[in-house]
DNA sequence: ACCTGAACACCGTTCAAGT
DNA sequence: ACCTGAACACCGTTCAAGT
């Protein structure tokens, strides 16, 4: 019927196994991908693998970076009409989607770039923008780290797990304030939402405060004295 | 020399399995607690530690509890003289220490209480207190969250792992803004530091606004319609 | 009640062998 | 170059058996 050890087309690629990878960890969780269930999924044995990646891991770093592919970062073009903070909210909601679509990923996503392309790719523009908004280049190190803290935290503690969904867990003698709302999963998606919410605006007005204190004495002078542009 | 399977006195105890596991953990990662290995350090067979927890994973939340109870709440008691801005401040500094101490718990306690008891008790402890500092109760809990949100974020960008040490990994080319200096270990907790004071003031700032604004309107009112106190 | 060895159904990875 | 089966050194957990 058909050639059994070498096919003239080869059965696996990178890209279709990051693709099936991708699909089994939405689907069932990150401890249903093992190298021999992935290699079941895409009809071959468990070490063909190996001809494609050195390790799982390295299998698991590509299809986290699929999702960081998915962040939007239209809003850091050069000529996007949008000012820094507009584009730093607009960056945090999109970037907490994609995390959203990929739950089960947010745990990896969450530790950093490492060396992902796209990760790497994210921080990179996010940099260059508040430099080019006139943040100075220490500060603006520091604007992206945050925000990439603030969104994965609060993606990491909504999607991952949170509180548990079953409320009989809690004894209300041992947290006395924390009422039966608290503990109802609804509930706590409302709470996450309004969370994020405040939590980013109170970032963006905050950062515009230091901003603003900036602009007025210490970077502007030392901009102006060194004779650099925007 | 010494009885075989049943000594007078227990060779474990839930504590002594959850010390130990702790300091494993420390020492090799997460991935070097194997309940066979744990055993094996406990100088006791594998399946023993089932007559003590259900699961693994129940000894690893046990684990990450002791954490959470390391966690220092006092600015948060009523007489304590501390307003509810540097409370907050004082509690994420020394939550943020807490999560350094013991870098590869980070992404387990990132993902939110659970049912683990310190854990909720932090929750209830800071949610009490932002209520008795005048906030309503929905926007107490999404302070509680968000505060959360973003500690265990800057944690685990932080401790886990972060940009990667080998700089080599990096193109200059596909990163035009990310500069050398970006990529090494020792610049990176400087940056790390550096964001989460950032963060933390910018978001203490803007809570702050929103609460005066509060104060001013809406929760006023309703406060003193409902002849509800401070 | 608490520990044991044996067993079950898995893992990630290496490697010589095939084409 | 790319896939295979066999093998190595592991896993978490169950369970009957011992005391």
């Amino acid at each position: 019927m058909c050639a059994m050890a070498r096919p003239r087309k080869p059965l696996l690629s990178r890209d279709l196994i990051v693709e099936t990878a991708g699909a089994l960890v939405d689907a069932e969780g990150l401890s249903a991908l093992s190298t021999r269930r992935l290699a079941a999924e895409l009809g071959v044995s468990g070490p063909s693998l190996y001809n494609h990646f050195r390790t799982k891991d390295a299998i698991l770093d590509a299809v986290a970076d699929t999702v960081s592919a998915q962040v939007d970062l239209s809003m850091f073009a050069p000529d996007d009409p949008r000012d820094w903070r507009t584009a730093l909210h607009d960056w945090a909601v999109s970037y907490r989607a994609a995390l959203a679509r990929h739950p089960h990923l947010v745990p990896l996503l969450a530790q950093g770039p490492g060396r992902r392309p796209a990760g790497l790719r994210v921080a990179d523009t996010v940099f260059g923008a508040m430099v080019r908004a006139g943040w100075p280049p220490a500060q603006a190190t520091s604007v992206g780290a945050l925000m990439r803290y603030f969104v994965t935290g609060s993606a990491l503690g909504s999607f991952a797990r949170g509180f548990v969904d079953d409320e009989t867990a809690y004894d209300p003698a041992d947290y006395p304030h924390l009422g039966q709302a608290h503990l109802l999963a609804e509930h706590r998606e409302k709470v996450d939402e309004g969370a994020f919410t405040t939590g980013l605006r109170a970032l963006l007005d905050g950062l515009g405060t230091q901003y603003e204190a900036g602009v007025r004495d210490a970077w502007g002078a030392a901009r102006r004295g060194a004779g650099q542009d925007t």
